[in-house]
RNA sequence: GGGCGCAUGGCUCAGCUGGUUAGAGCGCCACACUCACAUUGUGGAGAUCAUAGGUUCGAAUCCUAUUGCGCCCACCA
C-alpha cells in the first residue's frame, strides 16, 4: 500500500535533515535592506558546558522564534557562540592536569593557557554539537568565542574606555575571596545560603582594672571584661577594635578604655558608632577591618589599622601568631579551645547565618580585605533603568521589571578583578621606576601614578621612558566580556567590518534567558548597550522558568536527578523533547520534568506521522494542485471542508498571537488540539468515506501541507521530512513562508453549525456506550430538532452523523411523543431517540431520568433565584439578562420533556 | 529583615481584561484491533478552585489577612 512505515523514526530523519540545512547554509542571514531584521543572540553556554534541560528550554524557545520570524519573511540571525568562563574552565583544566599530578603553578601561566586552549580545541565544542543534535538553527558560520583575538580587542577597547572615563578605579576592600579558587568574586558569584552555626561570646579583659586571678593565673568570671558575640572566633586575632552603641548605657563609661586582645595580647580600644545593634549580642561588637565589610568601613571611619590575619589559601599567616598556617576552621577550633581555658569563652549559642558560598566551587567565601579593580556602576546605571521604566526594553512576564530595576537602583560598584589565569588579562601595566620614585617609606605607592592602560603592551613608560614595565597579574571577571556579547559578536568597534551589520541587526529583537542571570548578564548588557552603542541592546527579554524535577527540585548532578536532553533525543527524538518542553513551560512559571512527559510529544509526531501517511495513501496528486484560491471564490465547499479551514485559521491566528506574546506553551496547545482533535478525530473521519472528492481531497491536502508549515517551528524535523513526502520536488519547509491568515475564512457561523453536529453523534455514541450496544450492533434512532435553521443543517447532515455514531439508521422526526421504551437525550437543540428492543433494565433508565430532573428542578431554582433578584436586573448588562432568562425557558422545556421521558418509560 | 511566585479533579498544569455547564495531558474504569495510527479510537468516573473576610447583581478570577510550599535579594557582628 504504502512503503511508509507505520511509526515515526526520529533517528532516520533529524540527522539527516541537519546536515542538509546546515550544508545549503540555510541558517545563515546577512544585512538585507529589503527585509525586516529580526535577531537573538544566544545566551553563550560556557565551553565546559554539556547540554541540560534548561539548556534544551532556553534554545528550544529561541529556535521557535527564530525559524518563525523567518517564515514571517524577516532576515532572522540567530548568533551563535560559547563563553570563555574564566573560573569554571580554569577549574576543569586544574582537575585534567591534576591527574598527572601536576598543579597550574607547576607548568607556568604560559604553559598552563596553552593547555586550556588545548582543552578547549579537543572538547569546547561539545555544547555545540548538541545544540545542533536539538535542531538550533543558529548561524554557525558567525560562531563567536568570548577569548577569540577580535573578541579580546572588543574587551580591551571597553576597559580602556571606562579607564579614560574614570569609571575604572583600583583600590583595597573587602571582596568576596574563593580560598579555594583563590580569587575575588564578583557580589553575584558568592550566594548567600544559609548556615546553622554558632554565636560564640568572647570576653576581653579590660586594662587597667586589674584582673583577679585565680590560681592557675587565669582569668575568672567575677573579672573585668567586655563581652563581645561573633561567628567567626577565628578573626579575633585581626581585632582592632571593640564598638558600641554611643546610646548604650552599659558601656557609656567604657568608651575609650583599652582592651587587652585575647591570644593576640594587643591593646586595642573601645570605641563608639551609631552602627552598632544595641539589641544584638552583648550590644558590643569586635571590629575587625581586614576581615568584614561592616568593620571595615568602621576601621576607615575610625582610622583603625587593618591586620590581616589570613593567607590567600584560607589559612592563617603570620600575623595570627601561634595559629600561623592553621585552616580558619581549624583555628577557630583551637582558638575556642585556648579562650575556654583562659576562662574567656563566656557562652556558645547556635546561631543561624547565611554566608557566601562560591558560586563554582561551593566553598564558604572570606570577606577579605585586598586590592582590585572596580567598575563604577551608579553613571552606567542610570540610562539603563530608564530604558526598562519607559518601556523600551519589556520583560517577559513584567514582573522581572522590578526585580530588575530594584537591584539596578542600589547597584554597587563592580569587582572584575579575578586572580585567575584564564581569562582577558587587564589591560594595565606598571612601570617599576615610576612606583620606586614615589614609593612611601612604608612600601605602598599610589596606584595612580605608576599605571599605564593601554591597548596594545607599551614599549616605554609614557611618562619616565622606562622599560621596566609589567602587566597587571589579574584577568578579568568572565562577564567583563559577556556583556558586550550583543555588539562585540559583530565585530565591534572594528568599524569596517561592523558598522553596516550592527546597524542592521542592533538593538537585537529578543533575548531568551533564564531568571538566575538577570543581574550577572541582562542588566549589565544593557548598561553596555548604553554606553559602547548609545542604545538598547535588545527589545524584549524573556525570561522562562527553570526547569526542575516532578518533586520540584532543580536538577542537578548531585541530586542524581539529571533527566539528559540527549538521553530523550535518543529515545524519543528531538521534536518529542522539544515540543513536549513547550508544552509545559508556562510563561516564566518552573517546569517541573519527569521522563513520561517526553511520551506526549512522541506520541504527537506519531500521530501527525501517521496522519500524513493516511493523507498521502488516499491523495490523489493530480487533483490537489488545484488552487485552493478557486474555492474561496466560488464558495460551493460543503460545510465541513469549510469548518476545517475555518478551524485552521482560527488556529493559525491564535497561534501567531500566542507567539507574539511569548506564550509559547499556549501556542503549542493550539496546534496540538487542533490537529488531533479537530483534523484527526473528526476531519478525517467524516471524510474518509468519501476521500475521492476533489473537495476532500484538496482541502486535507492544503491543510495539512499548511499546518506542517506552522508546526515547523516547533517541530522542525517531521515537519521537514514530511513536508518533502507530500512533494518531494519542493524545497526546505524552513524557507516556506508562513500562511497567509485568510481572516474571511474563519467562520463561525459554521463553527457553531459543526459543534451542534458532533453533538449530536457524541450524544448517540454516549446513549450506545449506556445501553451497552455493541458497536457490529446496527440500530435505529431518531432526532427530533428544535429550530427551523438547525432542522435544515440536521437534515442534510443525516448520513454523516449516521456513520459516525455507527447507526443503521437516523430518521428526523417531527414531534416529539413520548412513547414506551425508548431512551432519550435531549440536547441544546435537539432531542435523541433510541427504541429500546427491552433488553435493557427500564428501572435504571427511569431512575437516571429522576436525577437529571433532580437537576434540572434545582437549576431552574437557581436561575429563578438570580432573576428575581432585582439588583441584578438592574445593575447587570442586558445581554446577560437576556441569557439568563432564555437559559430559564430552555430549562423549563426540557423539564417538561424529561418528565415527559420519565412517564414514557413503563 | 525586604521582595517575588505558587496553592484548581489521583498527578502535572491551563484558565487573558470578573458573566451560561471550570479545560487539557497523564493516570483510572468500560468498550473497540479487516479500517492511517494500540505511541490508537470511543465513552465514562473524578474538582466545596488552600482558609477566612471584603468589593460586586455576580468571584477560581479583583482586594485584605492567614496558612503551607518554593525562589530571589540583604553589610544581623
Amino acid at each position: 500500500m504504502t512503503d511508509i512505515p507505520t511509526r515515526y523514526s526520529p533517528k532516520d530523519t533529524e540527522d539527516k535533515w541537519y546536515k542538509t540545512w546546515e550544508e545549503n547554509s540555510l541558517f545563515s542571514a546577512k544585512a538585507d535592506p529589503a527585509k525586516k531584521p529580526f535577531c537573538i543572540v544566544i545566551p553563550p553556554p560556557n565551553v565546559t558546558g554539556i547540554l541540560h534541560m534548561g539548556h534544551a528550554l532556553n534554545d528550544t524557545i529561541q529556535d521557535i522564534l527564530i525559524r518563525y520570524h523567518r517564515m514571517k519573511g524577516e532576515e532572522s540571525l540567530w548568533m551563535p557562540g560559547t563563553d570563555h568562563a574564566g573560573i569554571a574552565t580554569q577549574n576543569v583544566v586544574e582537575k585534567s592536569i591534576a591527574k598527572e599530578g601536576l598543579k597550574r603553578q607547576d607548568l607556568g601561566r604560559e604553559k598552563f593557557i596553552e593547555k586550556v586552549w588545548e582543552w578547549k580545541e579537543q572538547y569546547g565544542s561539545t555544547i555545540i554539537r548538541q545544540l545542533k543534535k536539538i535542531g538550533a538553527s543558529c548561524d554557525w558560520q558567525r560562531e563567536r568565542f568570548t577569548m577569540d583575538e577580535e573578541y579580546s580587542k572588543s574587551v580591551v577597547e571597553v576597559f580602556t574606555r571606562l579607564y579614560e572615563k574614570g569609571l575604572i578605579y583600583k583600590g583595597s576592600y573587602i571582596i568576596n575571596w574563593c580560598p579555594r579558587c583563590q580569587t575575588a568574586l564578583a557580589d553575584e558569584e558568592a550566594p548567600h545560603h544559609d548556615l546553622q552555626g554558632n554565636l560564640y561570646y568572647l570576653r576581653y579583659p579590660i586594662k587597667g582594672q586589674s584582673p583577679k586571678h585565680n590560681s592557675e593565673g587565669n582569668l575568672s568570671g567575677a573579672d573585668p571584661y567586655i563581652v563581645v558575640a561573633t561567628t567567626r572566633p577565628e578573626t579575633m586575632l585581626g581585632d582592632t577594635a571593640v564598638a558600641v552603641n554611643p546610646k548604650d548605657k552599659r558601656y557609656k563609661k567604657l568608651i575609650g578604655e583599652t582592651l587587652i586582645l585575647p591570644l593576640a595580647n594587643r591593646q586595642i580600644k573601645v570605641i563608639a558608632d551609631s552602627m552598632v545593634d544595641m539589641k544584638f549580642g552583648t550590644g558590643a561588637v569586635k571590629v575587625t577591618p581586614a576581615h568584614d565589610p561592616n568593620d571595615y568601613a568602621l576601621g576607615k571611619k575610625h582610622n583603625l589599622e587593618f591586620i590581616n590575619v589570613m593567607r590567600p589559601d584560607g589559612f592563617m599567616n603570620k600575623n595570627a601568631g601561634d595559629y600561623n598556617g592553621m585552616d580558619r576552621f581549624e583555628a577557630r577550633e583551637v582558638i575556642l579551645e585556648d579562650l575556654k581555658e583562659k576562662g574567656l569563652l563566656e557562652k556558645i549559642e547556635p546561631h543561624g547565618l547565611s554566608a557566601g558560598h562560591c558560586y563554582r566551587c561551593h566553598t564558604i567565601i572570606e570577606p577579605y580585605l585586598s586590592e582590585q579593580w572596580f567598575v563604577k556602576m551608579k553613571p552606567l546605571a542610570k540610562p539603563a533603568i530608564e530604558a526598562v521604566k519607559k518601556g523600551r526594553i519589556k520583560f517577559h512576564p513584567k514582573r522581572w521589571t522590578k526585580v530588575y530595576l530594584n537591584w539596578m537602583e542600589n547597584i554597587q560598584d563592580w569587582c572584575i578583578s579575578r586572580q585567575i589565569w584564564w581569562g582577558h588579562r587587564i589591560p594595565v601595566y606598571y612601570c617599576k621606576d615610576c612606583q620606586k620614585k614615589c614609593q612611601s617609606p612604608s612600601g605602598r605607592y599610589p596606584v595612580k601614578d605608576s599605571v599605564i592602560v593601554s591597548k596594545i603592551r607599551p614599549e616605554k613608560c609614557p611618562k619616565c621612558g622606562s622599560s621596566d614595565i609589567y602587566q597587571d597579574e589579574d584577568v578579568l571577571d568572565t562577564w567583563f566580556s559577556s556583556w558586550l556579547w550583543p555588539f562585540a559578536t559583530f565585530y565591534w568597534p572594528d568599524k569596517p567590518r561592523s558598522e553596516n551589520e550592527l546597524k542592521y541587526f542592533y538593538p537585537t529583537s529578543a533575548l531568551v534567558t533564564a531568571p538566575e542571570i538577570i543581574f550577572f548578564w541582562v542588566a549589565r548588557m544593557i548598561m553596555a548597550g548604553f554606553e559602547f552603542m548609545g542604545d538598547i541592546p535588545f527589545k524584549d527579554v524573556y525570561i522562562h522558568g527553570t526547569v526542575r524535577d516532578i518533586e520540584g527540585k532543580k536538577m542537578s548532578k548531585s541530586l542524581g536527578n539529571i533527566i539528559d536532553p540527549l538521553d530523550i533525543i535518543n529515545e524519543y527524538g528531538a521534536d518529542a523533547l522539544r515540543f513536549s518542553l513547550i508544552s509545559i513551560t508556562a510563561q516564566g512559571q518552573d517546569v517541573f520534568l519527569s521522563q513520561e512527559r517526553f511520551e506526549q510529544g512522541r506520541n504527537f509526531a506519531n500521530k501527525i506521522w501517521n496522519a500524513s501517511r493516511f493523507v498521502l495513501i488516499n491523495l490523489d496528486h493530480s487533483k490537489v494542485n488545484t488552487d485552493l484560491c478557486v474555492f474561496f471564490k466560488k464558495e460551493d465547499l460543503d460545510i465541513v471542508n469549510r469548518w476545517i479551514l475555518s478551524r485552521f485559521y482560527s488556529t493559525l491566528k491564535e497561534a501567531g498571537k500566542k507567539l507574539d506574546l511569548y506564550k509559547f506553551n499556549e501556542a503549542a496547545n493550539l496546534l496540538y488540539g487542533f490537529f488531533w482533535h479537530e483534523f484527526c478525530d473528526w476531519y478525517l473521519e467524516i471524510i474518509k468515506p468519501d476521500i475521492n472528492k476533489t473537495h476532500n481531497q484538496v482541502v486535507m491536502y492544503k491543510v495539512l501541507e499548511k499546518f506542517l508549515r506552522i508546526l515547523h517551528p516547533f517541530m522542525p524535523f517531521i515537519s521537514e521530512e514530511l513536508w518533502h513526502k507530500l512533494d518531494e520536488n519542493k524545497g526546505s519547509i524552513m524557507l516556506e513562508p508562513w500562511p497567509h491568515l485568510q481572516e474571511p475564512l474563519i467562520d463561525k457561523k459554521t463553527e457553531l453549525k459543526m459543534d451542534s453536529v458532533f453533538e449530536a453523534i457524541t450524544a448517540i455514541r454516549m446513549m450506545r456506550s449506556e445501553l451497552k450496544i455493541q458497536p457490529q450492533n446496527k440500530i435505529n434512532a431518531e432526532i427530533f430538532v428544535k429550530s427551523k435553521s438547525r432542522k435544515e443543517l440536521i437534515s442534510s447532515m443525516l448520513p454523516l452523523i449516521t456513520g459516525m455514531s455507527k447507526l443503521q439508521g437516523l430518521s428526523l422526526k417531527e414531534d416529539y411523543a413520548p412513547l414506551k421504551t425508548q431512551y432519550v437525550k435531549i440536547l441544546r437543540d435537539m432531542t435523541i431517540v433510541i427504541p429500546l428492543s427491552g433488553i435493557v433494565d427500564v428501572d435504571k433508565l427511569k431512575k437516571d431520568k429522576e436525577e437529571e430532573i433532580k437537576k434540572v428542578e434545582s437549576d431552574i431554582k437557581a436561575k429563578k433565584n438570580i432573576l428575581s433578584n432585582e439588583n441584578f436586573v438592574k445593575r447587570a448588562p442586558g445581554e446577560i439578562v437576556e441569557k439568563e432568562e432564555l437559559k430559564l425557558e430552555e430549562l423549563k422545556k426540557t423539564l417538561t420533556e424529561l418528565k415527559g421521558i420519565r412517564d414514557g418509560l413503563k
